[in-house]
DNA sequence: CCCAAAATAGACCGACCGGTCTATATAGAC
DNA sequence: GTCTATATAGACCGGTCGGTCTATTTTGGG
C-alpha cells in the first residue's frame, strides 16, 4: 500500500535490495529514539551508511515518504511479535504478559532509549500529514485486530472483545512512556501482569 | 524549583509578569502540539506576541529552559485538574471517570490537536537533557501521588496504591495516543469507564 | 525628578535543515 | 560486449534553526 516503484519488470526481482532496507530500518530506529522532527536526514543517512543520491532514488518525496514508510514498518514488527506470543501462549492473558515482557526487553536493552517504534511519532505528528498518520492507525489497528481476533476466539462477543484490545494497547502504550521517562521497565511488566489478570477474569 | 533570577530583591515584586507567563504558556501548548523539536524559537515567540530578546531575558538557557518551564507549568495544571476531581467526586474510582472526560474534552475542543500537554515532549526528549527529564518524571510523579494518596485513603494498602495509581495514569496516557490517531474521544472515555470500574472493585 | 535595573526590540550570525541536480558506477537484457 | 535501467555519489542551494549582541524603552526606589 506504500508508494514508489519496485522492479515492476517481469523478472521476479529478487536480489537484496539493501540500501532501501537499510534506510528503512534507520529511518525506524531514529523515529523510535528522537522522534521525526528530530530527526536530520544526515542522521539517517549517516546510521544506514547510504548517501543522499539513494534515498532520493527510493524515496522520492523525500522524508516524508520515508516516514510512511518506517512507520509500515514497525507496525509490522508490532503486530509480528504479538501474533507469535499469541500462537505460542495459546491464551490472550498470556500473550499481553509475554508481549509486555518483549516490550520491557527491548527497552531495557536499549537502556530506555527505544519505546514503542510507532507512539513517539504518533503524538508529535498527529497533527501532520495524512497519510503518515494514516500509516500509524494502521499500525495500531493491527495490533488491536490480532488481540480482538483471539479474545473472540477464546468466546468474549466481539464488541467487547474490540474494547478489551484497545485498553489493552492503551495501557502497554502508556506504560511505555511512563518507563522511559524513570527509566524502569517497573511499569511496562505491572501492566501486563494486571492486563494478564483482567483477561483471565 | 526553576531557574532563572525572579525579583529577588526585597520588594515583594508582585505585578503581572506577563510576558514570561504568556512565553511559558504559548510554549506549553505548542510542544504540546507537536513536540520540542518541531516547535521553532520564531513560533513561540509569534503566539506569545514577544520579541526574542525578552525570551532570552527571562530564560537565559534559551529553548532548554523554556522546555523545563513548560513541563513544570503542564504538570501542575494535570495536577490540579486531578486534585479537583479528587475533591468533588469523593472517590478514585468517581475521580478518573471525571478525569478522563476532561482529557476527552480537551482533546475535542482542540480537535484533537491537543493531547496530554506532558507526553509528547516525554517521548521525544526521553534520552534528551537530564532536567527536562527530570521536570517531566516529577510531573507525572505528582499525578500518580494524588491518585494514590486518595487510594490509600480509601483502605487500599500503599504499595497496591501506587501501582494501581500507575497503571491508570498509563492507561489514560496511552489512550491519548490512541484517540489521537484515530481522531475520536472513544478510547480516552472507555479507558475512563474501564478503569473506574476496576477501581471501585 | 532622576537614574540604575529590568525588560523589550530586532538585526545579525554560523550551523544545519530538507531538497535538487548533475555526474558516475553498476548491473541485467539482448 | 554493449546498451540502458537502476542505483550510488555528493556538491550545492535557499531557508530556517537556536543563539548572541547592542540599542532603546519602561519602570520603580530614592
Amino acid at each position: 500500500m506504500s508508494s514508489s516503484q519496485r522492479p515492476a519488470t517481469a523478472q521476479a526481482g529478487r536480489k537484496r535490495e539493501s540500501s532501501r532496507t537499510r534506510l528503512i530500518s534507520a529511518a525506524a530506529q531514529l523515529f523510535q529514539e528522537q522522534g521525526f522532527a528530530a530527526t536530520g536526514l544526515s542522521e539517517i543517512l549517516d546510521r544506514a551508511q547510504t548517501p543522499k543520491g539513494s534515498l532520493y532514488h527510493h524515496f522520492p518525496g523525500g522524508k516524508a515518504e520515508l516516514g510512511v514508510a518506517a512507520m509500515e514498518a514497525a507496525g509490522q514488527v508490532l503486530q509480528h511479535t504479538l501474533t507469535s506470543r499469541l500462537e505460542s501462549q495459546g491464551s490472550a492473558a498470556g500473550a499481553i504478559a509475554a508481549f509486555a515482557d518483549d516490550l520491557a526487553g527491548w527497552l531495557e536493552g536499549s537502556d530506555f532509549s527505544r519505546g514503542c517504534p510507532v507512539a513517539t511519532v504518533a503524538l508529535e505528528q498527529a497533527n501532520g500529514a495524512p497519510d503518515l498518520v494514516a500509516a500509524i492507525r494502521g499500525a495500531f489497528e493491527g495490533v488491536i485486530d490480532a488481540l480482538a481476533r483471539q479474545l473472540v476466539a477464546e468466546g468474549t462477543p466481539a464488541e467487547r472483545a474490540r474494547r478489551l484490545a484497545t485498553l489493552c494497547l492503551s495501557t502497554l502504550e502508556g506504560a511505555l512512556i511512563l518507563s522511559r521517562t524513570q527509566r524502569s521497565g517497573a511499569p511496562v511488566r505491572m501492566a501486563g501482569e494486571e492486563l494478564a489478570h483482567l483477561l483471565s477474569a
